[in-house]
DNA sequence: GCAAAAGTGTTTTCAATACACCCATGG
DNA sequence: CCATGGGTGTATTGAAAACACTTTTGC
């Protein structure tokens, strides 16, 4: 009887993505692994689940403790069940996508020594260990459904970002080309964003007017 | 250090919203509770995951094992992991949304005395169980998402449906009224349904035309 | 013939699309 | 002055919204 009971006791461990958005690319965030297995690999930051704390307590000290980051937007994404996730034993993961805007990035930047940190391209991701090759693109997914239809995509555009900087992204998230007037027509039209009144000097080319989202619209899909 | 490993040792559960559509209501099942604790209230049914099956086989096997029903469409919604969600252990939840059309279900329709299912409009449910009142709202939430942006409502009515009783559907979720001929020009002139050439006879009043979803159309957000 | 429920058409408004030239800055 | 990148306007098409009467059946 008690061989029974053990065969319903689990490990359980969390896994965040933390997008952001830097110069037009859409980024996520990566740590590489230092000890066997998977030595040398990038894999998604994360922990064992213990027993006293919640998911999203696990999570969210994770991100702030292990990572050294600011407390930033975190959405659930799903629960990875397969056998042969972990060579030795049995662990279910718990994956979630965590959102942060760059300016806030850059203004709490702290180095840790202990582990190795690293912003990749959503297109050219490194050599990943265990499944989380799988459960990265299923993050990735998850996050491109997500800003087409929610509003979250204002996290990572706090005031003062240009029009063709949200274009950019929202074309390679719905991997189309889309006109520019038209784009902004839409945007500006439809009462999403707010001039500033600032631009965006000291690049090559014409200064880009600084819009900020309009919060006082609700969230539709633009798309 | 033995009581270290055992603080990441955990149980899991499945639990599934099981929706179906029966004269223009959204019905989810549930399952009366024979033992204590919570004796005689209602709740989701589900099952302990065992450490040599994952969370998809589970969940289908309590659908067609533990249910008696017909193989059905199901997702992964959200794993809660509430301190307390059980009196004595640690039991997290991971809960999953099942869709299966009123045809179907009729057809495989098995009495069983050992449980004691029933259906229930999501407007009135009834007392339930532990945090499955929490759950439960949580699944009608994610299933009233999919609804509006996939086209999963097909798995709900195939053919020969109403347009009446499609309607009634969609006011439901979005919580709107709409102009019946508003309502039939879009889905008829964008060709999202398609004319059988029969009607639904029987009924009080002029009889309805019967419709099919065009399954060669691409998915979008109608509303 | 009446109650119940379903079917139908027109007008107006607004967003979607397609498309080409000018403007402001840095070097 | 030129290269780079950003800003702007118009015309057409198609969908969204508003709105009232007629048709078919069961009883």
């Amino acid at each position: 009887m008690s061989s029974l009971k053990e065969d319903y006791s689990l490990k359980l461990e969390t896994l965040i993505g933390i997008f952001t958005v830097d110069k037009g690319k859409i980024k996520i965030l990566m740590m590489r692994k230092k000890a066997e297995p998977y030595k040398g690999y990038w894999i998604l930051p994360g922990e064992m689940l213990n027993i006293k704390e919640t998911l999203e307590d696990n999570i969210t000290n994770v991100v702030c403790e292990k990572l050294g980051l600011p407390t930033m937007y975190i959405e659930q994404c799903y629960t990875f069940s397969n056998l042969n996730r972990h060579l030795e034993e049995r662990v279910l993961a718990t994956a979630f996508i965590g959102l942060i805007d760059n300016i806030t990035l850059v203004l709490k930047k702290q180095e840790r020594d202990d582990i190795e940190l690293e912003w990749f391209d959503i297109n050219s991701l490194p050599k990943t260990g265990y499944d989380h090759d799988k459960i990265i693109h299923k993050l990735i997914a998850y996050f491109k459904k997500r800003i087409i239809n929610s509003n979250i995509l204002k996290i990572l555009f706090p005031s003062d970002f240009t029009l063709p900087e949200l274009q950019k992204i929202y074309e390679q998230i719905l991997n189309v080309n889309i006109d520019r007037r038209n784009f902004r027509k839409k945007l500006i039209n439809l009462g999403y964003v707010v001039d500033t009144g600032d631009v965006n000097e000291g690049y090559m080319g014409r200064p880009a007017k600084l819009y900020r989202f309009n919060d006082e619209l609700e969230s539709r899909n633009l798309f």
